[in-house]
DNA sequence: CAGCATCCAGGTTGATACTG
DNA sequence: CAGTATCAACCTGGATGCTG
């Protein structure tokens, strides 16, 4: 989102500085949530693919950058022919992991048969 | 997002019948989180744009409906001159406070000066 | 195998003007 | 006061083809 604003505007930290909204953020990607729970147990990038039913490869290499950008996950890299690269939370992101079963709780409670959108 | 896939494709209910990312949905706007925190206490729409600065009429009554829509808030109006207009949170609304102020927490110890994105 | 580069389509946000 | 309507801008996600 538009991280910029007009000079002399309201100035950003004044509406950026909340941290809810900061992990909301972290976890904004359409596939993060889901990458994140399969990340539960360290996978390879083929396995995440297969794991994330739809997601395509450019996508999912996205998604698991921003991640990492933002310290949720840890990217290993073996220097083997063919390349073998794996994933796992970080601290930070085994952290997150209740978080996302109280969403899934309250998800369970109050989303039920939502057809729309 | 396309909630839409071609036929003979992987089932969508495959993908979105997660209970994390429904949540997830549900606040995913950019004020959604705001606005669900202020309104803690009932508030009227002006006050609400006051309380969330930056936000265009337009969008705050887009975002209102669509919280109204997931049954988050609720919206009443009094049949007065001049108009006025009350937001609360429902039950469910209420219910996810507490998610809100897991984020919070988790959000304070992890995502600390980040400058980018 | 695990990417990266490019281009494109759609959704979301935002600015502005008008209304009951 | 509390909206609605319209249009433009931006961002994200997705498809495809190429590479070490």
């Amino acid at each position: 989102m538009a991280r910029t604003s007009f000079e002399g505007e309201i100035p950003v930290e004044q509406i950026e500085v909340c941290p809810v909204t900061d992990t909301q953020n972290v976890i904004a990607g359409k596939w993060k949530i889901i990458i994140l729970w399969h990340l539960r147990q360290t996978r390879r990038f083929g396995e995440l693919q297969r794991l994330v039913p739809g997601i395509s490869k450019g996508i999912l290499t996205h998604q698991l950058r921003e991640l990492e950008a933002d310290q949720m996950i840890l990217r290993k890299v073996y220097a083997e022919v063919p390349p073998k690269v794996e994933y796992s939370l970080t601290d930070a992101g085994e952290s997150f992991i209740p978080i996302l079963e109280s969403m899934g709780e309250w998800g369970k409670k109050h989303t039920a048969n939502k057809t729309n959108r």
